[in-house]
DNA sequence: TGCACTAGCCTGTATATACAACCTGGGGGG
DNA sequence: CCCCCCAGGTTGTATATACAGGCTAGTGCA
């Protein structure tokens, strides 16, 4: 008995994902246009707008009338939840991101981190620690691991001027993000670095990333609690965009 | 000089949205199936076609083949940031929920909570305070101000029996969420509230909601540090899912 | 009464065709 | 040399048509 057999757009959507997954098609890169794919596979230039078309709903691709289809980067993969490059983030804001290096070695995975990465306890990792200054003030320290097949030239990498999670976007396309947000104490060594005043809480992000099914690098991202906040809202599409929340304490 | 004129089936979705913002269409309503938006409207089947798929793409809708197209309920238009109802939440994790009504009553807005539902400061709204248990264990203190026009009925609610948030869902078809998440310290009254100890975080939700392009609701949302974490994964569409993160701690 | 089957409506997909709008590059005129 | 304009490729939309598959209600038979 055969499977029911999945609808021809489905397929050509699955062809294209696979390219960008094994990296045979990059960010930027033109996708074959509808006629091509016409020509290519013998489906009709309707089935074909509706693979493209829905890719590029869901951010595979991005479309140009009168110019072609690329694909996305990474960010514009996930409006769900974005892989916010610290970097990115303040330089929208206008100011200026700097990065302070403080371990940058290969090490054995602890036992959390084994955990996350899905490895066995003292494999070896890259081992990451950073902080980032919003304007000469400490925004973020990123403790980060990385499996080391994805990124072999991690420790020549000069993270001052590309941040971590830019560098891994771009040597592999990120395809799966998990973020989970906790509010703890820091201890002593992140509230010295953050410079933060004691009984002040940090708002923790803990970001695991996947490409190629395979979970590539686990962070911890310490904020202080009195200088950041996340946010996000929903607005269906089709409605006007409004503005953003900004603070809102009554005292 | 006329506008571009939008797309027929844009023109189809905007008005099936707008009933359904409008009241007319309730959720499990049925939707007029393609046919009858053809005779109705004059578009080709698949113009229809394409606006209630878009529509059931986004959440608007759910389509069952053979049978018919109906509104969603709002849970599901929003995967992108959900709107959080904390008793599901609970229930879903095979937990008990409880909740205690401390302040349900009609008051003058505070000068924060007046800017975040941009009315002037000192307008009458209903603001509730409630705590929210899991398990018999405090997680949650919900302090919420509520628009009177939107629920007049609002004081006589009973909010142990179904939360503020189900109760607004189902009163008015919420649109636009927005989130902000920090970690903050928490007064004297939260920490009582929810049985923290000295020197204990808080994550703090503040979360807006709209309606009819109308500020609804406002709510501040306070969470044990210890007890208490958001989470989320992207997986692109397509990808089969993996599971969730757990805790990872290394010490 | 109860069961099986079917007619009919609904969504899902695929195709061929057509025209509009957009962008780029190159050729021709000033 | 520069600018304008147009040809051709590309996406965006709309339509008519066709067939497959899921579901339901009602018919009719045992």
């Amino acid at each position: 008995m055969s499977k029911p057999a999945k609808p021809r757009y489905r397929q050509l959507k699955e062809l294209i994902i696979g390219q960008i997954s094994a990296g045979e098609l990059r960010p930027r890169d033109r996708v074959p246009s509808e006629n091509e794919l016409v020509d290519a596979t013998g489906v009709s230039r309707m089935t074909a707008n509706r693979a493209l078309r829905e890719l590029n709903d869901e951010g595979y691709v991005e479309r140009v009338a009168g110019v072609g289809t690329f694909v996305s980067d990474f960010k514009a993969v996930s409006h769900v939840l974005e892989v916010r490059n610290i970097a990115d983030e303040i330089e929208r804001r206008g100011h200026n991101h700097t990065a302070i290096v403080l371990v940058q070695e290969k090490s054995a995975a602890a036992p959390g981190t084994a955990r996350a990465l899905r490895v066995d306890e003292g494999t070896e990792v890259f081992h990451l620690v950073l902080i980032h200054h919003e304007n000469a003030l400490p925004i973020q320290v990123e403790h980060r691991c990385v499996l080391m097949e994805f990124a072999p030239d991690c420790l020549q990498q000069d993270f001052t001027a590309i941040t971590p999670s830019a560098y891994l976007s771009a040597i592999s396309p990120l395809q799966e993000a998990e973020h989970v947000v906790r509010a703890v104490m820091p201890d002593a060594e992140i509230r010295n670095s953050l410079e933060m005043g004691d009984h002040e809480p940090c708002l923790l992000v803990s970001r695991r990333t996947w490409a190629h099914g395979r979970t590539v690098s686990f962070a911890r991202l310490y904020h202080p609690g009195s200088r950041y906040e996340l946010s996000g809202h929903y607005v269906p599409p089709g409605t006007e965009a409004f503005s953003r929340a900004g603070e809102y304490n009554d005292e």
